[in-house]
RNA sequence: GGCGGAGUAGCCAAGUGGUAAGGCUGGGCUCUGCAAAAGCCCCAUUCGUCGGUUCGAUUCCGACCUCCGCCUCCA
């Protein structure tokens, strides 16, 4: 079955056959603040098809860039009295542990939009626009993408502006635009931008946002993408005007397929700070939710419907995530002495495993494709009951599971809890107790326990002892 | 107003012109000194509303209702 995805420009499921490695590029974070799991919701997604492409075989050269000067980072910097750079750094940062924390899988490059190199591709890309006439300088000494020149512009976001721009012009007049919706290419420096600026033929200044995209795109991936990806609320203005600035520049589709990922409530509604209702990854972690988990979570719903965060949905996701725990312990402790190295396993009873890929296959359905992994669970646990499970079958599911979790990176966290010394002191003791069935000291070994933090689970042979989580 | 997305069991959520996957919760059972854990089993005559097409629609068409997003730099 061919890959297939949903396209913006055509609202449809094409099919995907790339030839060669795939060229994807994935817009990144603004780095004025830590990103919320609204943002990382974005990126989970693109990690899913980057990951899936993968284990289909496809060699995936990512881009995502860093947006590290605009309003929001130059605000920012001046409130805290600390020079750009300095202040990006440290959200640069945070943003890469917060993604290996949700267990991103690194992109090819990372440009960042202050890169000298990456300020002179955009100089060079405005210069050719400038030559062309897509492109003026204002008299606020800005430079505007003129968007009447590129009678495409539009397309991806379905929208008419010949249709909307009666009713536009009416406020025109306190714009040095020629059109309302013409964009910045390059912004003059005026005074709240302090020392932040860049040299260039029209004057100081810093990039428009748009631009940065275009150029680093281009510098890293060329003038052509297979894949180009970001949230819905991207499609229009800033991946219109990508198409605009790259098309009117190198004469050639800028990118085949358009991916974009819907938004993420929370509690039914948009998550603001003002809302109380805001989530960023690490305020997450410091209530006890563990990064897999919140992966769990982002990564549930299919990209294209609206997902609703709730708290809910974090415990539904640690259980589900507990019984495939479960299930990979028994059938680790099952195949611990066998020799075989059995080979992936594509069938189990009547379940065809493989189409755990081909649901993903289908426009990156996940739903599917976790129902494999459950029914999955379900009908080895069932077998493994009944002792019908055979050795080389456990091993072809774990085998299996391996590559499933190249895509989902579900993998459960090496247990690195140490047990305190007292603690299996206390154990130790209470193995006794049962060894002579006084249940009374048992008991009572039990709580003490408790009272220190670890809960103890009678299993056949031993006891078995975890640290308790609230 | 323009463009777009969504309404399926208590919650989350697939799916198909032919009679509803999966997860969580809940209930039952097995195991067990007890407890817990774990496993298994069960849980929608019904898919926002009303019409239409059809032998048959949750799935196609039309209208309507509700929610959400974008429309000057928020993923």
């Amino acid at each position: 079955m061919p890959l297939s995805f949903h396209n913006t420009l055509t609202r449809q499921l094409e099919e995907f056959s790339p030839s060669g490695p795939i060229r994807m590029y994935t817009c990144g974070p603004t780095v004025y603040n830590y990103a919320h799991i609204g943002n990382f919701r974005a990126y989970l997604f693109e990690d899913l098809l980057q990951r899936h492409l993968e284990v289909r075989g496809h060699t995936v050269d990512r881009v995502m860039n860093l947006t590290d000067v605009d309003d929001k980072t130059i605000r920012g910097a001046n409130a805290q009295k600390l020079p750009l750079a300095q202040y990006t750094q440290h959200y640069k940062e945070a943003f890469f542990t917060d993604c290996a924390t949700l267990r991103l899988r690194p992109a090819m490059a990372y440009p960042a939009a202050t890169d000298p190199e990456n300020i002179a591709a955009m100089i060079a890309m405005i210069k050719t626009l400038m030559e062309r006439g897509h492109a003026y300088q204002a008299e606020d000494h800005s430079v505007y993408f003129r968007i009447s020149s590129f009678s495409n512009y539009g397309k991806l976001a379905h929208v008419d502006l010949e249709a909307q721009r009666s009713c536009v012009r009416i406020k025109n007049d306190e714009y040095a635009k020629e059109e309302v919706a013409d964009f910045a290419l390059w912004k003059a420096w005026d005074e709240e931008d302090g020392a932040v600026g860049w040299e260039s033929p029209w004057g100081q200044g810093r990039p428009g946002w748009h631009i940065e995209c275009s150029a680093m795109a281009r510098r890293l991936l060329g003038d052509q993408l297979d894949i180009h990806c970001g949230g819905v609320d991207n499609i229009f203005p800033h991946h219109e005007a990508e198409i605009a600035q790259c098309e009117c520049v190198t004469g050639k589709t800028f990118a085949r397929l358009w991916m974009h990922c819907a938004h993420l409530m929370v509690d039914g509604n948009k998550m603001s700070k003002s809302a109380g209702n805001f989530y960023t990854l690490r305020s997450l972690l410091e209530r006890g939710w563990s990064g897999r988990e919140i992966r769990y979570v982002l990564m549930n719903v299919h990209y294209r419907i609206p997902l609703n965060f709730t708290l809910e949905g974090l415990e539904a996701a640690r259980q589900s995530l507990h019984r495939l725990d479960e299930w990979l312990r028994r059938l680790q402790e099952y195949t611990a002495d066998c020799k075989i190295i059995a080979p992936l396993l594509e069938q189990l009873g009547i379940l065809q495993l493989s189409s755990f890929f081909e649901a993903l296959d289908q426009d990156l359905n996940i739903s599917a494709a976790l129902a494999v992994v459950f029914d999955t669970i379900r009908e080895s646990n069932r077998l493994l009951d009944r002792a019908e499970l055979t050795l080389e079958q456990a091993q072809g599911l774990l085998a299996w599971w391996g590559k499933v979790n190249e895509v989902l990176a579900l993998e459960p966290e090496p247990l690195a809890e140490i047990l305190p010394r007292e603690v299996s002191d206390l154990l130790a003791l209470r193995q006794q107790a049962r060894a002579e069935k006084n249940w009374q000291e048992s008991d009572r070994l039990r709580d003490q326990i408790a009272e220190l933090g670890w809960s103890v689970k009678d299993t056949k042979n031993e006891q078995k002892v975890v640290k308790r989580c609230f």
